[in-house]
DNA sequence: TAAGTGCGTCGTT
DNA sequence: AACGACGCACTTA
């Protein structure tokens, strides 16, 4: 079951030596964040009112948290993640996936085991793929079972990158 | 070893 | 009914 979530803001770009993010925040925090695709996002027009002030302090987190993630560090402090919008078994799926620790890889078959669906390996995949919020959510610590790297939907060179900054060699599992 | 095939399984469209 | 960010057994080279 899909529960609708909020009304989304407009894109907000979090510039980063990587690139140019995008953020959209709901009224519950952060809800999506989008790789920086190679053409031009439409930014924020002029004239368009100023995001309320919790949504600033969200964007201000969520930007610190992902330039350090991106510098190969675990962030701290993390804006609330809005992750409603979502089937349940998503939700459950994205749940654990945040459980995974900083450095660490699990397999798709270790998160179907830990949310009690053991034979749902194929769908964690999925779910894996529908993540809003990569890189925080770090759906790029889910490896395959043969220690091999799996898919990314933003593309493995961006999961081999995020593996490597967090000292994963190639992509290994630990 | 490495690479390819086939099939079970399950959530989503 | 068809399709996947899977896993496993098994075949080939």
């Amino acid at each position: 079951m899909k529960t609708d979530t909020a009304s989304r803001s407009c894109g907000m770009p979090i510039p980063t030596p990587d690139g140019e993010f995008i953020a959209y925040y709901s009224g519950q925090g952060l809800c999506r964040l989008e790789f920086p695709s190679g053409t031009k996002q439409r930014k924020r027009k002029a004239g368009l009112a100023r995001p309320s002030a919790p949504i600033r302090a969200w964007h201000a987190a969520a930007s610190k948290a992902l330039r350090l993630a991106l510098a190969g560090q675990p962030s701290k402090k993390l804006p609330p993640l809005d992750l409603s919008g979502g089937t349940d078994f998503q939700r459950r799926v994205w749940r654990t996936l945040r459980k995974i620790a900083w450095g660490r890889t699990w397999s798709y078959a270790q998160v179907a085991k830990a949310i009690e669906n053991p034979k749902a390996v194929r769908a964690v995949g999925s779910a894996c793929g529908a993540n809003p919020i990569p890189v925080l959510v770090p759906c790029h610590r889910v490896l395959a079972a043969n220690h091999k790297l799996g898919g990314f939907s933003g593309g493995l060179a961006w999961k081999r990158r995020l593996l490597v900054r967090e000292g994963n060699p190639g992509g290994r599992a630990s």
